[in-house]
DNA sequence: CACGCTTGTTACAAAAATGAAACAAAGTTT
DNA sequence: AAACTTTGTTTCATTTTTGTAACAAGCGTG
């Protein structure tokens, strides 16, 4: 559920190959189409971004644009054979949110996919985004016992001795105690602790969330501060103060 | 009252003037800047669309990206008089909406600044939206006695105990109650909720649905909440609060 | 009713995911 | 530069989840 789905419809077969592959390995989920028919019957389920050609075997790939966009609010990039102003207008007016000569290079493909996704769903930390009360505050209070002193970047026990946090420790508590209840991805906390590009096979996270939990006394076994779901990642489950 | 405001970044006085009365004769209101300092600026103002084009005097075009970025919400348009493909990417990925090489016609520059100003909001009269809150709502409530909790991937009985789903249980149960009463194929819950390549032959999600419905308490000959529609697949029958 | 197909059940196997520990590497401080 | 701290890597262990296979039960059709 957490990867973006792009639907790539193309009746050439051998770019639906590259492009699933690398988009796949870029972390996307690939729906692909050869045809109109079936580029529209798959725009039924939820898409992020939609990769349309507009030379289809049954000649309608411009009339799709606007069937899609009265039908999902997914991306839609056009790919096109040529580079020709007035075809890239018509799509742009017709409801298109890019477009992308061939032949192309794939990192192309992918920023511009980014840069879509970007706009779809403003960023976490846009200024527009109203932050919570409790963004803002300077400790964190939780379960009777401990207190996270967001200006000196460290947790005190009640009777204020350090649990000794490292920076990236206090920062990996912090994200779960700013969405308590609510299962953070090791995708998600890495980018909400750190600078750099995440990989998915990285197990840093889970390294640094058994050092957190091994100083603030919490068992794997039983958890009654940050508990395991099991695929997802990690969830501040104590009681906020 | 009501026109958006572009702010136009070129040392080019010539095409300022071009791009100025193009874009106000298109109802835009258009503030230009010679240079990175008055640039900046001018990013104080409320804006819509930056035109950004990259060779400035003061040899700074690029470093504005990021700094707009984190100031103002308003779309971004590279302007640049070389179609480089790293170049567009080191820019989208940098946090530019948009990228158009010189020289361009004003009609695919307006095209484009109009997707990206509808991009950055949303139709109110947008079909896509309706739908979203249930899509994408925290809890669903069902027959009075369960909470499919979404944020915790867990469901919960009325007296708060966890039914212990898994997280594949977990997410063939929303998948299902996000399409209460419409039956769902085994082909189309196993990409809702799944990576890979689906086989007809496949009993997956027969399995998963058996121990799901063991949890829940749904007896196999007289189901109340999950229904075999046999040759099709699974539905959801029960009661959505 | 008989038959073939579809789905349900169960026990064990296999795969996946995460925890733990030890050492290495990188970063920081003295 | 050396010492210390923090973080990363790797390997193995453990736990959990999912898959497989075989048989049973249910359903639909002729």
């Amino acid at each position: 559920m957490n990867k973006k789905t792009v639907l790539s419809i193309d009746d050439d077969e051998n770019l639906q190959i590259v492009i699933t592959q690398y988009l796949e390995a870029d972390g996307y989920k690939i729906v692909t189409a050869g045809d109109s028919a079936s580029a529209l019957e798959k725009a039924d389920q939820h898409l992020d971004v939609i990769l349309l050609d507009l030379v289809l075997p049954d000649g309608e790939g411009l009339t799709l644009i606007p069937q899609f966009r009265s039908k999902t609010s997914a991306g839609i990039i056009v790919v096109s054979g040529k580079s020709d102003t007035t075809e890239k207008i018509v799509c742009l007016e017709m409801g298109a949110d890019d477009y992308i000569t061939k032949p192309f290079e794939m990192r192309e493909l992918s920023a511009r996919i980014k840069a879509v996704l970007r706009r779809k769903e403003p960023s976490n930390d846009s200024p527009a985004a109203p932050k919570e009360s409790e963004d803002t505050a300077e400790k964190i209070a939780f379960e009777g016992q401990w207190i996270l002193d967001r200006n000196q970047y460290q947790l005190y026990n009640k009777d204020s001795s350090s649990a000794e946090l490292t920076t990236g420790e206090f920062k990996l508590l912090e994200a779960l105690l700013l969405s308590p209840n609510k299962a953070l991805s090791r995708e998600r906390l890495f980018t909400l602790t750190r600078d750099g590009e995440y990989d998915v096979y990285d197990r840093a996270i889970d390294i640094q969330i058994a050092r957190l939990r091994k100083k603030i006394g919490d068992d794997t076994k039983s958890p009654t501060l940050i508990k395991t779901v099991r695929g997802v990642g990690y969830m501040f489950t104590g009681k906020i103060d």
